[in-house]
RNA sequence: CGGGGCGUAGCGCAGUUGGCUAGCGUAUCGGCUUUGGGAGCCGAGGGUCGUCGGUUCGAGUCCGACCGCCCCGACCA
């Protein structure tokens, strides 16, 4: 266990990055260890921030077209194995249920690690013509996946999510979901949570098990280490021949569907801390986050009901308007100790009323990202807070993307390239032959592996040879160590 | 699952070569004074020392097994 900075705070980034990051979600109240073994409770503050991404997402869901459903948190062995490649690749994770009560079931059930196989099942069944595509639906579920090792909201063993599963026609028109959608999931990255991404595709190793192409969005986090934010993969036809989801087209010719699957996780949350947070704590985005502002009122036995009032006012006001706003009245606390714990959780503006204040008609605005003090006209309070909001969001994201600027890096020897993982971390572009061999002997020496081969960059400049083999380069790829 | 560390009040910790009634800080509760960056004083409550077993006149302390957590590896969103 690393030291404390002092009692009740948290350790500094700069001391021990992982303790930072658990100390700070622990004590903001995120989310806390569950008695089940790899699991966590997700307390209201982390629950609420994730039911405001949830909902982002899903408005991006439905104006594209996709409706939600839910199927099956059981799936029947045998459809598992309908798809060799996909049992393999989740067979060591996967938890079964054997028993109803005492009696054995007559075929196990594997609780579900992702749901291909249950909702082709049902597919199969839902098409017969070419009239009933495409298929466009959105699970909002939880699933499981039985991990050796688990961080909060980085890897647990059971953990919420939204899977994608759609249909299609043809092989152009399912090709063009998935980078649509993983089009949505850059665009939400960025606009919701301040998180700028590299768009690229999985290699060989690193993709989707049953996907013919896997398509991510990769982070970069604080300490410069990369983080899968999210996956769009085109699966082809591997799970509709594998489950016969077959419809006559107009041709009169009898077709397998092409399909795609994409999902997020609140890993997503786990993101942000990394992103953002500083050593006083979380810094949330403003558009998710649950508390936008924080009022803080100051006042003397004398002023209590003058000032009460006002902050009230205030408070109405900026409900009326759409912000989501809290008043700290708690009279058992004071002042600088609300200032420290709406900080820690990460609220991203703060508003300070007292009796100075009123009379001079205006409020002090504190903003979470450089604690800058800013005098607000009460006049224009409503107008004023929502440019800082916009602002402080812009910030964010202009720092995270300075990040990834100043810690992305380029390197044309193996040595080089394990000098730069080890010293700076971060991205770190390379030439690559396309084998998994040069994948396999990176990530043997340096711990990177190769996160993906970007859509923008990854053309090989003249003449570039492979880090590890020499040998001329396909691509140009970012290599980085990885959450 | 391998290597290392830790488990004592809600939280953070001390507890000497085994020895008296298990302590400190903080938080909690009550009272008074306070309130523009983690308030002060007075008083009170709170513990099967992770669990089970062993050694001993006597175990928080020694031994064994198990459980849990953290860190480092292998596997993964």
């Amino acid at each position: 266990m690393a030291k404390k900075e002092f009692e009740q705070g948290i350790t500094p980034q700069s001391e021990d990055f992982s303790q930072w990051y658990i100390d700070t979600i622990l004590k903001a109240e995120m989310a806390d260890y569950s008695c089940v073994r790899g699991c966590m409770n997700i307390r209201p503050y982390g629950y609420a921030l994730w039911e405001n991404m949830r909902d982002a997402l899903d408005r991006r869901f439905k104006a594209t077209g996709h409706q939600n459903a839910y199927f099956p948190l059981f799936v029947p062995e045998s459809f598992l194995q309908k798809e060799a490649e996909h049992v393999e690749g989740f067979a060591p994770e996967v938890p079964w249920v054997t028993h109803v009560g005492n009696e054995a079931l007559t075929e196990r059930l594997a609780i579900r690690p992702t749901s291909e196989t249950v909702i082709c099942a049902a597919y199969a069944q839902w098409v017969q013509s070419y009239r009933d595509l495409p298929i466009l639906i959105n699970q909002w579920a939880n699933v499981v996946r039985w991990e050796k090792r688990t961080r909060l909201f980085l890897r647990t063993s059971e953990f919420l999510w939204q899977e994608g599963h759609t249909c299609h026609r043809t092989e152009e028109e399912a090709r063009e979901e998935t980078m649509k959608m993983l089009e949505v999931y850059r665009e939400f990255c960025e606009t919701e949570l301040a998180m700028p991404v590299v768009c690229g595709r999985k290699t060989e190793s690193e993709k989707f098990a049953g996907a013919v192409d896997t398509y991510c969005i990769e982070g970069m986090l604080a300490d410069g280490n990369a983080i899968q934010n999210g996956t769009s993969h085109f699966l082809g036809q591997n799970f509709s021949k594998a489950f016969e989801i077959k419809f006559l087209d107009e041709d009169n010719v009898e077709k397998y569907v092409w399909q795609t699957s994409w999902g997020v996780t609140t890993r997503l949350v786990g993101s942000i801390v990394m992103s953002h947070g500083d050593d006083a704590g979380l810094i949330l985005p403003p558009r998710v986050a649950p508390i936008q502002i924080v009022v803080v009122p100051v006042y003397k036995d004398r002023t209590r009901g003058q000032v009460l009032e006002e902050a009230a006012k205030i408070v109405a006001e900026l409900q009326d308007a759409g912000l989501r706003v809290k008043c700290d009245d708690r009279e058992t606390v004071r002042p600088g100790f609300k200032y420290n714990e709406w900080e820690l959780r990460g609220v991203p503006l703060r508003i300070e009323i007292g009796p100075r204040d009123i009379e001079k008609g205006h409020v002090v605005a504190v903003r979470r990202v450089d604690r800058e003090k800013t005098f607000v006209q009460r006049a224009e309070l409503v107008a004023r807070l929502r440019e800082m909001l916009a602002t402080f969001h812009g910030d964010l994201l202009g720092r995270a993307r300075a990040r990834i600027a100043s810690q992305t890096r380029e390197a044309s020897t193996f040595d080089e390239l394990a000098d730069i993982v080890e010293t700076h971390r971060g991205f770190v572009w390379a030439g690559w032959d396309g084998t998994a061999e040069t994948e396999a002997a990176v990530k043997e020496r340096t711990k990177a592996t190769i996160r993906n081969i970007p859509f923008e960059g990854s053309e090989p400049t003249e003449g570039m040879k492979d880090v590890v083999s020499g040998q001329p380069a396909k691509h140009r790829v970012l290599f980085a160590r990885a959450y």
